[in-house]
DNA sequence: TTGAAAGCGCTAACAA
DNA sequence: TTGTTAGCGCTTTCAA
């Protein structure tokens, strides 16, 4: 240990300024500064103000994880996404974060990205549930017997684009979403009808396979064409998209229309058809998922859902259910956020 | 796994394993439980064994609080961004993530968006420094004064897009990587060229304005128009860029080529061209930054630079500088990385 | 209204 | 090789 100086040796372990600093400069003990700094009541205001000041000028800031220790809260939530870098999550992470900052709440990211990460994850992994307040689980399965287990442990937990009987979650209607769209091309006319699919990873999206059941319903219920080459996997995208899409144009017989279960899919279809010469929607009626960024850019019909204000809305569950004391069992809200049509050029 | 209705005094449902449970459960001492389930040394082969067996068996996994009360290691990395829902930072997270995940190490992810934020995370807010081993910085500006405080305390801090002289940084080659696009137009005969660049937000970038920094000396060195007029802000986002080209295009002496400081940008000038009824590059040559997923599909001229690889190499600087011991100074270390044209239709 | 003191679960000297 | 024990910085009874 080198001194060098009168105050600084091993790094900011030894500079840091905790709350007995504060008591000393503020001569009260540090239980009345834990008490004045978190607003708590039975302190007098003029000590309040004193021990206010004088951790300001120390520039003091709790340590949360002493605090977490003595307290058992943490001020962070996790949140747990399949994939960073698509448009969807990070929508999703960037609604969150905005909330979870305002309430002064960090955040804990984890991609959880296979089946066995997925696994690794609910074992206990990253030791998130020590770490964080809650956790908000994005398009990750988390299973009913995990659910249950976790719950009875006291975890809290919110689920979207899942749902389990024992926490809170947010579906997209999915369904109704799917039936849109697809009537959407009925209407105009088309019986054969594509459809762009696909896991990305071995991790199973609970997302794609509820909207191609809705289309296979639907096409049933219709007397659609069911061919099972009409689906094509996509793996959500743009080269996966054009290449289904290059896939199924050259079927014996093509569909007149193709529903992409995302806008990278989409908009991937939509360049496949345009390198081949081809055009939206007079030789292909395409309709896609999301609204991304892209969507508009390629004039694509498309099925929009405000993803941010899913991320904002689980944090505010999150945040809802932390704020409940912890003998008392969370509160489970679901929720289903709506999807509308965007009609553009494609369609 | 542990067996449901069995032992319910030492399920981690019902109530949370500590490191005593282990110790009681495998007749041993805490501290042998701490130096077996770490792997440190003097540890006999037997009693590690059966420590870790009774670990497994109780699901238990260090409380990492706990430990970073006693020990001063958090286990976590903290990253800090200007936005979260845009594809460059997406990705040097998602590279940073892939890297950390690898050594054990949880991310906790802050969006610094403002320049108000910028002060308070700098000041103190979430306690980062706390909660979190090291921190990355990417494109927020750390300052001088700040770095020099913070290299004082110890902290381990690697910078992205701009740099110190305190911490280890990685910068973007964007003088060179500039002044290759812009010759590359010059090349192709242009010399009344149109820039795109601007803040999006109050955050001042350093990267946006190193890259108009290079076109105007550029610009100067070589003769060209250096009309102010010719640069425009487009807020690095699709629509600003069409705005900003539109404004361009109606310029009384309008440019030949552009150069987009973002491929974001560089797309929507070229959507802008579309609805007037013109092509690049016969109508104007567009040149743009990224190589994002967009890029391919417009067919866009643009600088490519491996983000990915950038987050997992600061990923990387962070955890290096980690293992140094405390009382070390950390290793400073200056990276930059190449960025390469990717030539396609639109010059 | 305030303070003293017992932990929270773990690590790290130091002893044995 | 192993155990004992003193904290880490905070919160929270319980007394004063």
């Amino acid at each position: 240990m080198a001194q060098v100086g009168e105050e600084s040796s091993t790094g900011w372990r030894d500079k840091t300024v905790t709350i007995e600093d504060v008591a000393k400069e503020a001569n009260v003990s540090v239980a009345t500064v834990s008490r004045a700094l978190r607003d708590l009541p039975n302190v007098a205001p003029a000590t309040r103000a004193k021990v206010q000041a004088v951790a300001k000028e120390l520039s003091y800031v709790a340590d949360p994880t002493a605090a977490r220790l003595a307290a058992g809260r943490t001020g962070t939530v996790a949140v747990a996404v399949p994939v960073l870098d698509a448009w969807y999550f990070a929508k999703i992470v960037a609604g969150v974060e905005a909330v979870l900052k305002e309430a002064n709440v960090d955040l804990l990211l984890y991609a959880v990205t296979s089946e066995r990460e997925r696994e690794l994850f609910l074992a206990g992994r990253g030791a998130w549930w020590r770490r964080s307040d809650g956790l908000i689980m994005v398009d990750v399965e988390l299973g009913e017997e995990n659910a249950v287990r976790l719950a009875e442990s006291g975890a809290r937990i919110v689920t979207v684009g899942s749902s389990t009987p024992s926490f809170s979650s947010i579906l997209l209607d999915e369904v109704a979403a799917t039936k849109e769209a697809v009537e959407h091309l009925v209407a105009a006319g088309h019986t054969r009808i594509g459809v762009l699919s696909g896991e990305s990873n071995a991790l199973k999206f609970r997302v794609p396979s509820l909207r191609l059941g809705a289309v296979r319903d639907l096409k049933q219920r219709l007397g659609l064409d069911e061919d099972p080459e009409l689906e094509q996997e996509g793996g959500f995208s743009v080269e996966g998209g054009r290449d289904a899409l290059g896939t199924l144009l050259d079927l014996p017989e093509p569909p007149t229309a193709v529903f992409a279960l995302s806008d990278e899919m989409a908009v991937g279809a939509v360049d496949c058809l345009r390198r081949r010469g081809l055009k939206a929607p007079d030789d292909m009626a395409i309709i896609g998922f999301d609204d991304n960024d892209m969507a508009e850019l390629f004039g694509l019909t498309t099925m929009r859902q405000d993803v941010e204000r899913v991320g904002a809305t689980a944090a505010r569950l999150v945040l809802a259910s932390l704020a409940v004391p912890n003998h008392l069992p969370a509160p489970v809200e679901r929720m289903t956020t709506d999807i509308t049509m965007v009609v553009r050029e494609t369609s």
